[in-house]
DNA sequence: TTTTTACAATTGAATGTTCATTCGGTTTGC
DNA sequence: GCAAACCGAATGAACATTCAATTGTAAAAA
């Protein structure tokens, strides 16, 4: 692992634990093993540092989840594995998970980076969406953007409090959570 | 206004424009008129001082939502007049709004008071699940934990991004979205 | 009524600490 | 021998918190 690296890895993972203010650049030196200098070497300033942070882990998730998921043939399958794979990586990446959800409206990122990583997401999202509009799927009269938030909202913040332990999820409860949300977009 | 409620007052104001690490205990003194040391007299810590604006803040909602929404008769009026009470209640309180949802995975704020007011939430709403249960209204073989989650989870991320100007909501909007959570929770 | 007393409210300069950032120098790889 | 990678002590600003002193206040004592 490069050194630039090696101050990414565990700079995510003192911020998770500590949040970004107890997480001083003496810190993230001493843990990483990587001197002050050469950090700023790699980053311009700590702000720099947090929103590449935010950047590379927002941007992996968007290819391991959307960027790379298989469209099937039928697509109530399709819509299941999409949010499987969510839940999947979430499982794997608890805290590069809980890092991006609480920084998410955090002023301390930059809205351009935030605003790229959104158009890219909502991409992606509406590639299965039109698929399903035009096999005359879903509910009519109502706009594919708010069909989206909804669809959205309630994946994330189910995803959410299960990697927060508010609620357990077994493959029965991830069936029937997915059985609910695709009950709210369809006729 | 007491000088205890005037240090509160503005204390949210500068958190919600600038964030908890850009407010200091000398800007929120200089802004609010009230000396250093009286915050001092009122509030144990910087950190203190928070999680008195968090639990503030969600108990005024909390009883203007939840424990002041009067039964109805036709249980999907009472189910919408709920969601609608929360959403007139994020319209008319933004910033207050935008600060909860923000601080509501912080580690700043104290895990007993966030805990207290989970349970009471949840004893809130818990209320209106059961009549639904009784009435037999919901789906079946799903656990009333997982159902509220679902439930916990669209109405406020959708609100979230209502506020946050994602989306817009007017009349029509907030009917359907309603219609959306609705159908995913009943048979 | 006036004076005394006690204590709560209020003040802001002073303290000691922590921190982001810089920079002059050293090492490494090519 | 040159440039990029790397180092960490030094700097100066910002900050949370403390505290000795002052003011307000309300009740008890005279």
């Amino acid at each position: 692992m490069s050194k630039r690296e090696k101050v990414l890895d565990t700079a995510v993972k003192m911020i998770i634990e500590n949040g970004i203010q107890n997480t001083s650049m003496g810190k993230i030196s001493k843990n990483s093993g990587v001197a002050v200098g050469t950090i700023y070497h790699y980053f311009e300033s700590k702000e720099d540092l947090i929103t590449e942070i935010y950047r590379n882990l927002k941007i992996k998730m968007l290819e391991r989840v959307i960027e790379n998921s298989q469209p099937m043939d039928d697509l109530y399958d399709y819509f299941k594995s999409s949010i499987k794979l969510l839940i999947k990586y979430a499982e794997e990446n608890p805290i590069e998970f809980e890092f991006m959800e609480r920084h998410h409206m955090s002023p301390v990122i930059d809205a351009k980076v935030k605003e790229e990583i959104e158009n890219r997401y909502k991409k992606g999202v509406k590639k299965i969406f039109k698929m399903l509009d035009e096999e005359g799927l879903l509910k009519e009269d109502i706009s594919l953007e708010l069909i989206i938030q909804y669809f959205q909202s309630s994946v994330m913040g189910l995803v959410r409090s299960y990697i927060n332990g508010e609620i357990k999820m077994t493959e029965k409860e991830i069936e029937q959570l997915i059985q609910m949300i695709w009950d709210g977009i369809t006729k």
